[in-house]
DNA sequence: TGCGATGATTTTGA
DNA sequence: TCAAAATCATCGCA
């Protein structure tokens, strides 16, 4: 059966029910008088519209009187609470309108009529409205969400932040007393950080779960007095969806906020030098001196030197960087600096030789590259 | 407290 | 990508 057929034969069957059981002298009479459908349509409607300038709650408390089936394919329940104004049936208005309004309800062919009418709103109402709600995922939020998942605050708890920090306190350079305190205390905050956030985040979720069965079990409840489709909830479901994640962009943002600034303090620390122990510049001085001509260590040496040093190997990096600069900038002022080691190594490769009986050991190997000092076979200047 | 020394970071260029 | 150069920030001493 199409729409206009059954819309057709439930208007038909409505308004000859309506006439029979309102017991109106003047439909009676039209009926009998002119026994057209168009007329009947016409008496129905306008019994339709008397009904929409009613409000919403008083259609409800009349729709439902405390003798009234449930003939809209609903549930039988007399807890459920858009009924909870069934005793206010009548509520002061005339019996026949009442008895009227009772005839529409209880018709069997109210369900086909209602479905018609949901179809048009659907058709046209939600047709327009829903042209633009397929969103693509906002990138503000797919960013917080990588930052908060790449920085171990949201996803599976893991290294994350505490990786960073790791290698923060390394680079730091400090004692490894000062870099584990610098660690734990950066985990502990990121931990607090992670908990406020899920926190948070889990009541913004019961929230919202808790608010949209709520609008859905309200629509469902209205939608047995005015024409609301499975759709218009899904779509109002929506809406409270959007409502909600905006409010967790804001938590998610703020949440980003606060590990920016965690590890902006933590980043910072990182400046808070303290200078290389005396062995420690000792060893690296003799080996910058000692390959005065090429003084890039391989990255073998560094492994060695920083072990030696106990430092790290980008530190050994920067030192070397720093002393090639340093150094040919101001050869004058490191002459000395430079004699003494070229000495020192002198003596000490005169000493290994002597051990091993073996003279012809090079104990400078410079030649080109930075200049060498000058010194005498004695030692002195 | 000022200043030179020094380790770390950033910028620039090959 | 690496080294040079510039710059920053802190240390440590007089």
């Amino acid at each position: 059966m199409d729409d206009q057929t059954r819309m057709m034969t439930g208007l038909t069957g409505l308004g000859g029910l309506a006439q029979a059981d309102v017991g109106d002298p003047d439909s009676v009479r039209k009926q009998q008088s002119l026994g057209q459908p168009q007329q009947d349509i016409g008496d129905i409607l306008q019994q339709i519209m008397a009904i929409t300038d009613e409000s919403l709650d008083e259609a409800q408390a009349r729709c439902w009187p405390e003798e009234s089936p449930a003939h809209w394919g609903g549930s039988d329940d007399p807890t459920e609470g858009g009924r909870a104004g069934g005793g206010m049936a009548g509520g002061g208005l005339p019996l026949n309108f009442q008895h009227r309004k009772h005839a529409l309800n209880c018709h069997r062919m109210k369900p086909a009529l209602f479905s018609v009418l949901c179809e048009i709103k659907e058709k046209t109402v939600l047709s327009i409205r829903g042209v633009q709600e397929e969103d693509p995922p906002d990138p503000q939020i797919m960013r917080l969400d990588n930052m908060l998942l790449a920085e171990g605050v949201s996803g599976p708890e893991k290294g994350g932040g505490s990786a960073a920090a790791a290698a923060a306190a390394a680079a730091a350079g400090g004692s490894p007393t000062d870099s584990s305190i610098e660690h734990s205390d950066y985990r502990a905050k990121l931990a607090q950080i992670r908990q406020i956030y899920h926190s948070e985040l889990e009541k913004y979720e019961q929230a919202c779960s808790e608010f949209t069965n709520h609008v859905m079990n309200l629509l469902r409840e209205q939608s047995r007095t005015r024409p609301i489709s499975p759709k218009e909830i899904e779509r109002m479901v929506a809406i409270i969806h959007r409502k909600f994640s905006s409010i967790q962009m804001q938590l998610k943002q703020s949440t980003c906020e606060a590990v920016m600034i965690l590890r902006s303090r933590f980043l910072d620390a990182r400046r808070k030098r303290r200078n290389f122990n005396k062995q420690a510049t000792e060893v690296l001085n003799e080996y910058f001196y000692s390959h005065l001509s090429n003084p890039y260590p391989s990255e073998e040496a560094k492994e060695e030197l920083a072990k030696k040093c106990g430092i790290t190997v980008s530190q050994v990096s920067n030192w070397f960087g720093n002393k090639r600069i340093r150094y040919k900038k101001n050869i004058g002022k490191f002459q000395e600096e430079a004699n003494l080691y070229a000495v020192k190594t002198a003596v000490d490769a005169a000493n290994v030789s002597a051990q091993a009986s073996q003279a012809n050991s090079p104990a400078t190997p410079n030649s080109g590259g930075y200049p060498a000092p000058c010194y005498t076979p004695d030692g002195r200047l």
